[in-house]
DNA sequence: GCCCTAAACCTGAATCATTCAAGTAAAGGA
DNA sequence: TCCTTTACTTGAATGATTCAGGTTTAGGGC
């Protein structure tokens, strides 16, 4: 929890590493099973860009949003556009009991804009 | 092409079996070339809800969302809240050169709830 | 302190979608 | 007809994640 915490939306594995360093040895599969559990517990989020394996975060429950780049894979946090918890109206939700919803946009972050003329 | 025109976002092993309904024999292999080369010439569209296989459809260019259903993982088309292509103007995009916007709506469709009282 | 159960954790193998590699057949233009 | 490109094939590899046990650890009740 501490490590993901201190991290950036960060993979199982850079999390595996990062908590290697902080407890001498864990497997990577004790990693999954923690990670698993905070999350089905509610207090880590999940996101998985497509092409990227999955990462986890703390920041939990506030509806917010993902930057993606294209390029180098960095993930930024976004707050939501229409304010509170807009994003789960949709114009017509065809019946469907939404819960959550899931915003990802993609583009090329300034780094790698900068770079990239 | 045809085969993903009449399906309604189908994953890459059902494409197959309908190709194969068509043309005879073709190659799992030879399915993923295609809808690559699809895909790369915008022709096709391709999105991965966590925990299913990549689903391609050919609306493409118009922006629209999906509600994916948590139980029985179907994919149901949705317009834009917002208008136009509004969700390509997130509140702040930290410098990010954005390009597209990846809507998901997560919940649970009309005959999964009705099975669920 | 001892016993017992549950939790935490480990290793190794399996899964599954997707990709890589390398080869063959077919087609088409010069 | 020759040469180059495209389409397609088979088989193996990849990589993230999960499954399936087995082993240690910890703590509460007696
Ligand atoms: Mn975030
Ligand atoms: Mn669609
Ligand atoms: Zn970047
Ligand atoms: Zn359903």
């Amino acid at each position: 929890m501490r490590t993901v915490r201190a991290g950036d939306h960060l993979d199982v594995v850079t999390i595996h590493r990062a908590v290697r360093e902080r407890v001498g040895h864990v497997s990577l599969q004790a990693v999954y099973d923690g990670l698993h559990a905070l999350h089905r517990a509610g207090l880590l989020r999940k996101i998985e860009p497509m092409g990227s394996p999955a990462r986890y975060e703390a920041r939990v429950g506030d509806n917010h949003h993902h930057l993606v780049c294209r390029m180098c894979g960095t993930v930024t946090d976004v707050d939501c556009a229409t304010g509170e918890a807009p994003c789960l109206d949709p114009v017509d939700a065809a019946g469907f009991l939404i819960e959550e919803a899931d915003v990802i946009y993609w583009g090329v972050c300034p780094d790698c804009h900068s770079q990239n003329p």
